[in-house]
DNA sequence: TGAAATTTGTACGTATGTATA
DNA sequence: ATATACATACGTACAAATTTC
């Protein structure tokens, strides 16, 4: 249940994979908030900044959302669209540029898929809210 | 060039679109490496804190890798296999677990495809290293 | 309306550990 | 062995957003 300082393992990657397990294992419901972030850091004995770690890695995993002067959420799976993709088209995944998670109103820790034919860019889509299926 | 402390823009974000913006431009080739980043504070006269919150979001962005004693070095962009996927399949995105990072040799910063047919997974894929293609 | 409490964000400094050159 | 460079981890202070009273 607690860290071990010892092991190697870092603290921030301890508490963030214990972190992890607790949420997978459904702990907090998905929309649910996790303690306070003082909380965990005290429950853990570990300071701020080791916390500030683990949730911003969870963050970058697409694990939980942070909203300031409220909590740690844990992340709601959204709704995926099936989006057709032509035979002959290219697909590739990478996380999107801070341009484009405004203009997508992407979360952090989403990657983004790109849908190419010919050299032409198709289609720029969230992945969160989207499956692809080859046509 | 520098940055505004009064701008309502955090400085680590600043300094992380700076340097996301000299990378672009080419500044420091693809494998080479950034200043060290005591000199990168030093330079837009920040703290190593905030120097290493830009780094970590540059990170999570896939757009450098961080080699401890050696310095802060550009991602070069991988070989892209292209993988045929069959109709019917859907193809989701995400960030990956930390154990799939860990048995697919995935970077920071990359995430996996994940095709699957009949709700079966038939193949995951660090999206750095694969084009998926409609057969 | 507004004040207070809660909670996260930002940013600094300091010290020590560890990998590489 | 020494120097360089990043990693970890602590603490502190203040700012900003939200909720509650």
């Amino acid at each position: 249940m607690s860290l071990d300082p010892h092991s190697g393992v870092p603290l921030h990657r301890q508490l963030a994979a214990a972190l992890r397990a607790r949420i997978a294992a459904g702990e907090w419901p998905a929309g649910g908030l996790l303690p306070p972030s003082a909380r965990i850091g005290y429950d853990y004995g570990v300071g701020k900044a080791t916390v500030q770690a683990a949730v911003t890695a969870l963050r970058a995993e697409g694990v939980i959302d942070v909203e300031r002067g409220v909590g740690i959420r844990v992340r709601e799976p959204a709704e995926r669209e099936l989006v057709s993709v032509p035979r002959g088209a290219e697909i590739e995944a990478r996380m999107p540029t801070p341009e484009e998670r405004a203009e997508l109103g992407i979360p952090e820790g989403v990657p983004v898929q790109v849908v190419t034919t010919g050299g032409r860019v198709r289609g720029v889509y969230p992945a969160d809210r989207v499956k692809l299926r080859p046509r």
